[in-house]
DNA sequence: ACATGTGCGATTGTCAACAGTTAGCATTCG
DNA sequence: CGAATGCTAACTGTTGACAATCGCACATGT
């Protein structure tokens, strides 16, 4: 059986919404008013607010009561704290995932490092960045746990608008970790080594954090 | 400034019935259908189907597209997937926790420690197994990570459910871990050893995985 | 000048009704 | 007798309208 994916109204509007405030179309702090976006994609308000409310579970857009909900306009602190939870959950996705990996799975991890690098140096950092989380995504999906997978990806989508609006303040956010620091993450899951994979990821974090840190100084 | 906390209509339909599931007096599986929950709170569709969206966020009810939403009635599977990302989650936050914590979180640890003890030799497992819950949460509250604090009480909610109704099936369920297991990550965290908590919580979750498995062979 | 009260516009919360889809059952045809 | 087809009732997806609430600006009084 086919399963072809019919989409509820709502939730192509999210997604349309999602690519508008990933891309910057959007900027954090835009009011999004239920009754203009429902005439704007000629709906009614119903699917505007499930897809509202989607998008507020993702972290996306913060929705007040009565006040009405607006892009979120994430600080040093939520980035903070989406890192702390994303480190977690993938120091136990990739204890999980050494078991499961396939050739596939390496191949494409390996190609996602090739694309993160390359985008880099065309000067491409929003594709690289998406490089990069679908890198991480890779040995997500190799835990073979739905539930954190679904769970890195809303962090992840955090993580692109993180990035994407401090970046229009600190232009020293325009970098990724140098390639060694993911590709340890690749080699230790290829040679089962749980815990060294736990360390690469802990270091691939650490190495993050105090590029951040440093940031925050030198700014 | 006083935090008062206005409950829009769908969060207290939604807090009846997450009561009324974990409860179990709204069985596993048993379908929830809008209009008549409608009819039976007073309300419109409106605010129900904002609380199932809410309760299916939470995991604790399953939502088919064009087929309306049921509890849910959560496997083997699940369980595992949930106790993974616990983990996973605990792990990363007791290591957060031990910069943070203050005498009055540590009273309340060895409070809700012998609050499940109490609860257990009492033989009310679901009062045991919610002062557990309230444990561990307070040290997840601890490491001061909002995004990390709600997920953990999302996967709490599955939990409990599914305690809830694998107890029906495995009477072998009636348990909880002795009282020393969770007490070792209570007193890492108050030594400030960072590892040491690591290891207690991965002990903690590594005696119960055991303790399911042998529920698996001898059922 | 400052604090307090009041009216207005904007926006969300809620409701009731319509239309499309689904599962189950009866019916028909081979 | 079995499989395919056509109905039917139940339910969700969606809609448009109404009511309640909030922020803001202006007026009023001290």
């Amino acid at each position: 059986m086919v399963q072809l994916d019919h989409k509820q109204l709502w939730e192509t509007v999210a997604d349309r919404l999602r690519d508008e405030i990933l891309d910057g179309h959007l900027p954090a702090g835009a009011r999004l008013v239920e009754a203009d976006l429902a005439s704007r994609f000629g709906v009614s308000r119903g699917p505007i607010r499930d897809a509202l409310a989607d998008l507020s579970r993702s972290g996306l857009v913060v929705d007040l009561p009565r006040r009405g909900t607006s892009v979120a306009s994430l600080r040093e602190q939520d980035l903070a704290e989406v890192y702390e939870v994303r480190r977690a959950l993938e120091e136990g996705a990739v204890r999980m995932a050494i078991a499961r990996g396939t050739a596939e799975d390496f191949a494409e991890m390996d190609r996602l490092l090739a694309a993160t690098e390359n985008a880099y140096h065309a000067g491409s950092l929003p594709v690289a960045w998406e490089a990069d989380m679908a890198f991480h995504r890779v040995y997500c999906r190799m835990a073979g746990n739905g539930r954190l997978l679904e769970l890195v990806d809303r962090l992840a989508s955090q993580t692109l608008l993180l990035m994407r609006t401090a970046l229009a303040e600190h232009a020293s956010l325009a970098w990724t970790p140098p390639v060694e620091v993911p590709r340890r993450i690749a080699d230790a899951i290829r040679a089962r080594d749980g815990e060294g994979a736990v360390r690469a990821v802990a270091n691939h974090y650490q190495y993050t954090e105090d590029r951040l840190a440093g940031r925050a100084k030198t700014d």
